[in-house]
DNA sequence: TTGAAAGCGTTACCAG
DNA sequence: CTGGTAACGCTTTCAA
């Protein structure tokens, strides 16, 4: 009596055998009340508790989903893994949560282990959704999955994520209708995001077709919240900069930091806001930390598309959703007006 | 062939019995170098994946850890179950995740599916950690157990969390020390974080010493980020009060947007920052979404902590961390000076 | 309406 | 050094 009691437990007690006790469990209908009454008693009795990996084994479905994210330390990830476990929750799900740090050498590990559990699915933030090896053995392996944020070349593959050069070309022209012409892109690595590469593609096609010629680039390693030094000659070298697009929220909030740290004023908001003489401007997410996000509800639409594959019901395909540049703190971003350039010296 | 290969397959495959392939894989050391390389030849071949969930079923141990949380839109908690997964990756343990959203009521739901999973232990941020039937639960149970930001009246539970009162009356009597002598507290719902309660007790306790009377509270749902309303006879009346002490960070900056939103400028960083004429302080974490942020590491002694729980090693004991009243941008909290009360408008 | 029994994939004991 | 085999707790078919 040491141990957890089991279903045979339960069946000795209330005298009933071990089918019945698991009709009860799974079937009540199909048993009559009476009975389930004293298997129930007996469970009570017994403090039962059903162990969820005998089921597992048994059956084909495991009704778990694995999840990968880069970090959860962004909060763009976190919330979206808020909206999974939301909806999974709803659904009785339980969810295996993994994290990658940026480094494409531990999904595969990850993924691995995630696979060991026999989830019956995945929602995966991949550092490169193209040519990946991930996607290969998903594939192959024939396990459902679904990339959050990621936009895959292939369009067989379930992807949703909002489309990053699309924002990023719409955000630069915003700024270069303010009167910017010189501009400067933050982004992450590339090989750790290729959401940082297609944003950037979508700066560069802004300018192109502005014919502005000098394009700038700061790529700083993901976590990297310091940009006073990589933005020094930028800001304050003989050919400034007037405006800055960053890839990220957080890039865009460290952004505004160095520019402060060298004497710039930042009368924005908390979020990405504006700054004198020089414009910061964020993707995706309009606001950081507010209470419901875009990202949230990515995540739940995510799981819900998920449910969708894996009960065969629907075809991987790809969802692009609408970014939230016209939201009403981003378009603080380009509150800053380029002919103010003498800016106020804190 | 068609559905996933098992230990079994690998035997036949390799001409070996299955307890060997078992060998192979748990004790690599107790099998001739020849032998195992036939064995992980056959697994190579079959593309063979060990189905965690025999093993689970097989072992007392599950090496599987449970997380409960409020909400991990919430960055405080998001970054601490970062620090929970890299130190499970890190130990080869899996992390089943789940949220509560704030509500008691779903903490028992939540922590009974992981149970049913047979987690090794748990690390859960509780509504309210005294008289918690959820905790009764787990000391019954006999489930190793620690608490994360909870700070509970019993001394024989395991915690890990800062002095939620002595950070709130540190950060009240530096505002005091500032010349403040009219302040309100920005709270939580105390029903859905004994956090809230604690902090405002350190809140009173600090205007009590400094002899002053009036103590103003404002409690917001969580999620809540709009304070512009509940905030405006403080900020506007005729006995408006100097200063704003948050009881999280996420409340300091809502706290922050509504003051500008009130026609107050604020000079303050994006992290929490002071505003002219009125402080805002938050506690707990000094810079928002930074990359390494100490609740990160706060994770990571929890499931270290767990850890030695599960083996026996530790005994169960709350653990107090210094909170970071300190840090460079918490002290911008105070750089609001009550004496400039006739602060700029925007 | 109920029960007996055959596994699910693994581990670990005990023989050989 | 290797293999046979009995569990682990559950679901589900087939009979009664």
């Amino acid at each position: 009596m040491s141990s957890k009691p089991t279903m045979r437990d339960v069946a000795r007690k209330s005298g009933l055998s071990i089918a019945t006790v698991s009709r009860v469990i799974n079937f009540p209908g199909e048993v009559p009340a009476e009975t389930a009454e004293i298997v129930t008693a007996a469970m009570r009795y017994l403090n039962y508790r059903p162990n969820i990996n005998g089921r597992r084994l048994k059956m084909s479905q495991t009704r778990t989903v694995g999840v990968l994210v880069p970090t959860l330390a962004n909060p763009v990830f976190a919330t979206s893994v808020q909206g999974i476990e939301q909806e999974a929750n709803i659904e009785g799900l339980t969810v295996l949560l993994t994290s990658s740090n940026y480094d494409p050498e531990r999904e595969m590990g990850a993924v691995s282990a995630l696979l060991n559990n026999r989830v019956d699915g995945l929602i995966l933030t991949l550092a490169n959704a193209d040519n990946n090896p991930v996607v290969d053995l998903l594939l192959a392996e024939k396990i459902p999955f679904v990339l959050l944020f990621n936009q895959p070349e292939r369009a067989d593959i379930a992807a949703i994520s909002v489309d990053n050069a699309k924002s990023a070309f719409d955000i630069t022209n915003a700024m270069i209708a303010k009167g910017h012409r010189s501009l400067v892109m933050v982004a992450g690595q590339f090989e750790s995001s290729d959401r940082s590469r297609q944003r950037y593609d979508g700066f560069c096609r802004a300018l192109d077709e502005a014919g502005i010629e000098k394009k700038h680039l700061v790529q700083v390693r993901f976590g990297e919240t310091d940009l006073v030094e990589p933005l020094r000659d930028l800001l304050l070298g003989p050919d400034a900069v007037t405006g800055i697009v960053c890839s990220t929220d957080m890039l865009a909030i460290a952004a505004i930091s160095a520019c402060r740290a060298h004497g710039l004023s930042v009368p924005g908001d908390v979020s990405v806001g504006g700054i004198d003489g020089i414009s910061v401007g964020g993707l995706i997410t309009p606001k950081l930390c507010s209470a419901v996000q875009p990202t949230q509800e990515m995540g739940r639409q995510a799981l819900a598309f998920l449910r969708g594959l894996i009960k065969g019901q629907t075809n991987p395909q790809s969802l692009l959703l609408p970014h939230h540049l016209s939201d009403g703190d981003s378009i603080g971003a380009f509150r800053g007006d380029s002919r103010r350039r003498s800016s106020t010296r804190v």
